[in-house]
DNA sequence: CCTATTTGGTTCCATATGGAACTTGACGGT
DNA sequence: ACCGTCAAGTTCCATATGGAACCAAATAGG
């Protein structure tokens, strides 16, 4: 599979039309380039993240790490700063400074966790929660806007296949070996 | 569309399997979360790029960004700086700098573009094209291994999913309206 | 042509970032 | 009960990052 197994297939009009929005480099790399998942992934990613958190920073003044603790204690609360560092990929001082952030600013409260005194429970306050609500829309709608162009199967398809590769990711390398160290 | 289409659908013994190995709140961020697009995204290409770029930066010296440069140009040769800035999201001052590190360390040349004397043609050097050479067959089996859950026909679907996608991205909203902002 | 505006690339500087060390509590083995 | 190891969260500090100002060349428009 030496470029991605859509390269150059159909010309299609709506094809051409995107060919002369994007950056010619763009082109190559989604259409010309064998590692064609993690360019469409980050390319897709990078249209929904860039400007929602441009948004979400612009009207609140949370820098992403912050919205990721809000909206990760948001969607489940009683989480620890743990779980959100381990879902998140963030490293646990960026995530330990966005939680101090939040807590000056009374959007989260905490309580040491009786199971584990080391640990802190997490929560929103209602200033918290209305952020939360108030986002929640405006990132559903640009999902939506993303997705428009599929019709409901097809959304419904994408999210399966993505829900298979996600429930075979324990499975993936998580460390590429430094070169021949076989076992 | 309150959760991912996908839910919490079928509880078969794989995806069993993978909740347990994954952290609360990542399964909630995956399967109980309006945004599921979005954070299946992020967290694909998170397992993607995280141990790809720590190899290349481990193995060269090499960070995101001046990896980000290299790769572009030994996809496509004579490309500038703007090119690889517009594909890439990353800010122009970043990529500046990483693109004088690879031209210090020969991995990279460059001659100004006799259309444009602003600009400038870059090309890989042999040294730089090594590299290139050596990782492209490392990311391309991270994306085998990331694609192996899915048949052939899957992963053709997807592609084809995303394809689809991003042929319709220059009609994504690339900024939202600070609210009520209407025309 | 000459000026006004835009664009490719670089530089400045304040700030965010993340590795590593640290503190305190949990846990396992003896 | 005691010690060594590990884990949750914080702090330190060197460095990366990115907005804004900048320079030089291109392009537009009178």
């Amino acid at each position: 599979m030496a470029r991605a197994p859509t390269s150059l297939s159909r010309l299609d009009p709506s094809r051409e039309a995107a060919l002369r929005e994007l950056d010619p480099l763009t082109v190559t790399k989604l259409w010309d380039n064998p590692c064609w998942l993690s360019f469409r992934l980050n390319f897709i990613a990078f249209r929904f993240n860039d400007p929602v958190y441009r948004w979400i920073e612009t009207r609140y003044g949370l820098v992403r790490p912050e919205f990721v603790a809000l909206y990760a204690v948001g969607l489940r609360g009683g989480v620890a700063a743990k779980n959100i560092v381990s879902s998140s990929g963030l490293p646990k001082n960026t995530l330990s400074r966005a939680i101090q952030k939040l807590l000056q600013r009374r959007l989260l409260k905490r309580e040491t966790d009786p199971e584990d005194l080391r640990s802190y429970v997490l929560a929103l306050t209602p200033a918290g929660r209305a952020i939360f609500d108030e986002t929640m829309p405006m990132m559903v709608g640009q999902q939506t806007a993303m997705l428009a162009a599929l019709t409901e199967a097809e959304q419904k398809q994408l999210c399966e296949l993505m829900d298979k590769m996600v429930i075979a990711s324990p499975s993936w390398p998580a460390d590429l070996e430094p070169e021949g160290t076989s076992t």
